[in-house]
DNA sequence: CGAAAGGTTCGGTGGGGACCGAAGTGTCGC
DNA sequence: GCGACACTTCGGTCCCCACCGAACCTTTCG
C-alpha cells in the first residue's frame, strides 16, 4: 500500500519552482547539462547542484557524468509521461497577453514539436488523425494500434518490429496536446514514428529547443505515407 | 505552455504528508468529513481545515456542507487517476515485515478492493483477464475495449448504453495494480463493472474500507458470465 | 604550465508553512 | 433554550529548505 509519506517526498520533488522548471526543461527529451539547467531556471549553479542531487536522488533523473560536464535528463519514459498527464491538468485556461518573441517562438511550438520522444503540437495531432482515419489507430476506446497499424510501421515506415516490443511501457498512449487540447500519440509506437521522421530529416529541430519543423522531403513523404497536406 | 509555477504550485498540494494522506483516502471513492480526515492523517481538526481548503482550493477536492458536516471527495475521476498513476510509480520495492493485523488486512486487499471506482486486486485482474480472453478487452495495443465488449456490457451486464458515452474520460484505461504488479480495468468501463457488481450484491465493502468480497451470489454470476472459476 | 570554465562544498540568511490550543460560530438533539 | 458536537479562526512557535556568494576541485584549452 502506498504511504502518504512517500507520495509526499516524491511530490515534493516537483515542489519547488525551480525543480519544476528543470523537468520540464527536460521534457523535450535530451540530457541538459547542470549549468544550462541553473541559466533556464534562473538561479546560482550552486543552487542547481543541489537541486539536481535531490531530483536524481528521487529517481526522476539520470546522470552521466563526462569531463567536467554533468549531463542529466529524464530517468525514463514514465517520468515524462507522468509529468504530461500532470501538466495537462494544469492547462484549464489559456493564459493571455504576452510580447512578440514570445509569441513567435510559441507559434512554432505550436506548429509542432516533440513531446518527450513523440510528436505533438498541430503536426502530431495531424500525423495521430491520419493514422485514425487509414485505420491504422483506433481511439474508440482508448488508444490502440490496429494490426494494419503494426504492419504499417513496419513495412511502410521500416521499423524494426523488435523495436516494437512492448515492456512495460504502451505501444500507444494518448497523450493530451497541451496546445491542441487533442490526444495526440503517444507511447512505444508515438517515439517510433517520431524517431523515424528526425532520422530520415523528414522533420528537423528548429534552433535547441523542442519546436520541429517540417522539411520539403518531409512534406512529400507524409502526403504519399499518410495522405496529409495542408501541414500548416 | 505549462509554466514551472503551476507545476511547482500544484505537486505542492501533495507534497505533505498530511495532505497526502488525506488523498489517499479518499482514493476510496467516497466522501468523508474533515474529523475522519483529521483522526485519519493523525492531525488536529483546525489543522485539518486549513489543508482540506487548499486542496479544494488546488481543485483536487470537492466539498459538500451538510448541516455540521463538511463532507469532502475528490474532485473528479481524472484527479484519482493521476494519483494512481504517481502512486504505481512509489512500489518498487515491497516493504517488509509488519505486524499480523496489518497483514491480514492487507491479505483482505490484495485479494480485492476498489480502486477509486473500478476493481482492483487479485479479483480486478482477474475480472480483466477474464475480458481479454473473451475477446471483450484488447490489451494487445493499450486498453480498448472491444465491438463484442460493449454488446457484452449492455446486454449481459444491463449497462445503459448512455453510460458508456465517453466524455472526456477514456471508455477503458489501464491503471497498474500495486499489488499484482499488473494492469486492470480503469477507466469508464472499469467503473461501470464496478458500480454494477455492487449493486448487485456479487461483491460488498467489507467494513469500511476499500477492501471488497465476493458473494456467494456474485462467484456464480462470474462464473456463468465470464467462466471465473478460482476467485481466491 | 597557467588561465578559464563547469561543477561542488560550505556557512549564513530569510521566508514560507505545518502545527497546536484556545476561543468563536453554526447545527443538532433533548 | 441548553448542552453537545463539528468545524473554523486566530495567534504564536518552530523547522525546513531555497537561495546566494566565496572558496575549492577538476577538466580543458592555449
Amino acid at each position: 500500500m502506498t504511504d502518504a509519506s512517500e507520495l509526499a517526498a516524491f511530490a515534493a520533488l516537483l515542489a519547488d519552482r525551480t525543480r519544476a522548471a528543470m523537468c520540464l526543461a527536460l521534457l523535450d527529451g535530451r540530457a541538459w547539462t547542470a549549468g544550462e539547467l541553473a541559466t533556464h531556471a534562473g538561479v546560482a549553479r550552486s543552487t542547481a547542484t543541489g537541486h539536481l542531487d535531490r531530483l536524481i536522488g528521487g529517481g526522476l533523473l539520470v546522470e552521466a557524468r563526462q569531463g567536467r560536464h554533468r549531463y542529466v535528463r529524464l530517468a525514463d519514459p514514465s517520468v515524462a509521461g507522468l509529468l504530461e498527464d500532470i501538466s495537462a491538468r494544469l492547462e484549464p485556461v489559456t493564459p493571455p497577453a504576452r510580447g512578440l518573441r514570445a509569441a513567435t517562438a510559441d507559434a512554432a511550438l505550436r506548429r509542432g514539436r516533440t513531446c518527450y520522444d513523440h510528436l505533438a503540437g498541430r503536426l502530431g495531432v495531424a500525423v495521430t488523425d491520419a493514422l485514425t482515419g487509414a485505420g491504422l489507430l483506433d481511439q474508440a476506446g482508448g488508444f490502440a494500434v490496429t494490426g494494419d497499424g503494426v504492419t504499417w510501421l513496419i513495412d511502410r515506415l521500416g521499423v524494426a518490429p523488435a523495436q516494437l516490443k512492448a515492456g512495460r511501457r504502451p505501444l500507444a498512449r494518448a497523450c493530451l496536446d497541451w496546445t491542441e487540447r487533442r490526444p495526440h500519440l503517444g507511447g512505444l509506437a508515438g517515439a517510433r514514428v517520431c524517431e523515424t521522421f528526425l532520422t530520415r530529416g523528414w522533420v528537423n529541430r528548429i534552433g535547441s529547443g523542442r519546436a520541429v519543423r517540417v522539411t520539403p522531403s518531409g512534406r512529400s513523404a507524409l502526403r504519399e505515407l499518410l495522405g496529409l497536406t495542408d501541414l500548416d
